[in-house]
DNA sequence: TCCAAAAATTAGGTAAGCCTAAATATTAAG
DNA sequence: CTTAATATTTAGGCTTACCTAATTTTTGGA
């Protein structure tokens, strides 16, 4: 990687094209998921198209896109950030909360040889603590597209896959609540016009939760096969 | 610490200080360690010493040396590099001549938070695997004044300490001749006029093993209490 | 279609850290 | 004690990565 800097224009970039279903980033995307000046943006993104190798595809005015070469890169720095955070986590005893922000830091400098041993204690894994996947060396994953919480019918069980967000305090929020990945639950309801989400964890006691829409749009699930149909009143 | 680069320059003064008993460090010798140019030396020690809080002490033309706050960011530097060069090596099976190229990267970015789990993980060792003394969290750790293994008498037993080196290809050299910290030996002789040194690896066989004199300067020892005097050959 | 608001770019600046070349200080040797 | 060699600093430049302010382009509504 030339430098940490373009190391995370390239994950946002493509953070957020995954977002968008890899439509091109605008400046002022970016300019805000960094934190800089969208006159930084331009500048930076004029380097990184210019550049040899090419990372970025950009059309002034209209937007920014990942090169294969610069995909490639992102892909490292966030199997980078991803088996940090594991090992933060399993190894080390870090709550989910804190992983992010060192993950931030020490992506940047790990070896290939820290990144392979890394991996290796960690016997392959394929996802992080917060659920979200692990890309191999090559840049391969599973692109799975969870439905989220908030998209579940009233009843219907689901297993909590991935927790999108890093933010501590919501993590540790969550985990409070116990919503996390690979815990199960039941969907009691929905209320209409965006309103909370109230749900059974299964196993728990006290078992039900009522969370924001917001929060739960944030939790990717897994639709378990044996649905329980509770007697609908009206 | 202000930045990666700053941090390099404490570290570098403190260990040409240590050096050479506190005196201060010149523009030369510095830039000489750091791979930069003098002019760049001067340029930074101004700013080091201009800075608030100042870091150095810094007289045009004389030299420089560490204040108290440069001493204490030095030593925090040095305590995270290493505990990483501990951590890699005992936890993660890094061999020895690996674990300063990837530490010197890491102890820039690593926080008190993961310092102190590297720490506790490793059971707050004492030396790092070259046997450098690791600095507890205010800075303090054990000076020792070990000698090295060209100082030692023929006949006299000894166990190593400390191996000051950190190229890779000293350190296989020496690690293949079962050179390596805790290791006990006897000296054989000392040849005259600097040559090499001989010297008996107890408990391995074969046994002897002859290091030329530069590297037999850079094994510091403990010398045994059981000396083994043997029969003077003239 | 025209025009104001929003988005993006250009222009001009700053700070950190490096560089080379030129000037100056110090030191050591005759 | 002078001078040549060596050490150090100053002067002037470069790149990266930011910034603010001004300008230009695009866009969406009346």
């Amino acid at each position: 990687m030339k430098s940490e800097s373009i190391g995370n224009y390239l994950k946002a970039i493509y953070q957020i094209q995954e977002r968008q279903n890899d439509q091109p980033v605008s400046t002022t995307r970016l300019a805000a998921q960094l934190g800089v000046a969208s006159a930084s943006v331009t500048g930076m993104l004029k380097r990184l198209s210019a550049g040899e190798p090419k990372l970025v595809d950009y059309e002034p005015y209209y937007g920014a896109t990942l090169t294969e070469a610069g995909r490639k890169s992102a892909l490292e720095l966030i199997r980078h950030h991803r088996l940090i955070e594991s090992y933060l986590n399993q190894a080390l005893g870090y709550p989910w909360d804190a992983v992010h922000a060192e993950a931030e830091r020490l992506e940047h400098v790990i070896s290939e040889e820290m990144e392979e041993r890394l991996a290796a204690a960690l016997g392959h894994p394929a996802t992080d603590p917060h659920g979200d996947p692990i890309p191999d060396r090559e840049g391969h994953f599973e692109k799975r597209d969870d439905p989220c919480l908030a998209d579940l019918a009233d009843g219907q069980r689901a297993e909590i896959r991935r927790v999108v967000a890093q933010e501590p305090e919501l993590l540790r929020y969550l985990a409070g609540l116990g919503l996390t990945p690979s815990v199960q639950f039941e969907l009691v309801s929905s209320a209409p016009f965006n309103g909370p989400v109230t749900l059974r964890v299964l196993g728990a006691q006290p078992s039900e939760r009522v969370i924001g829409r917001e929060i739960a749009e944030k939790i990717l699930v897994a639709p378990l096969h044996s649905t329980i149909t509770e007697p609908s009143h009206e």
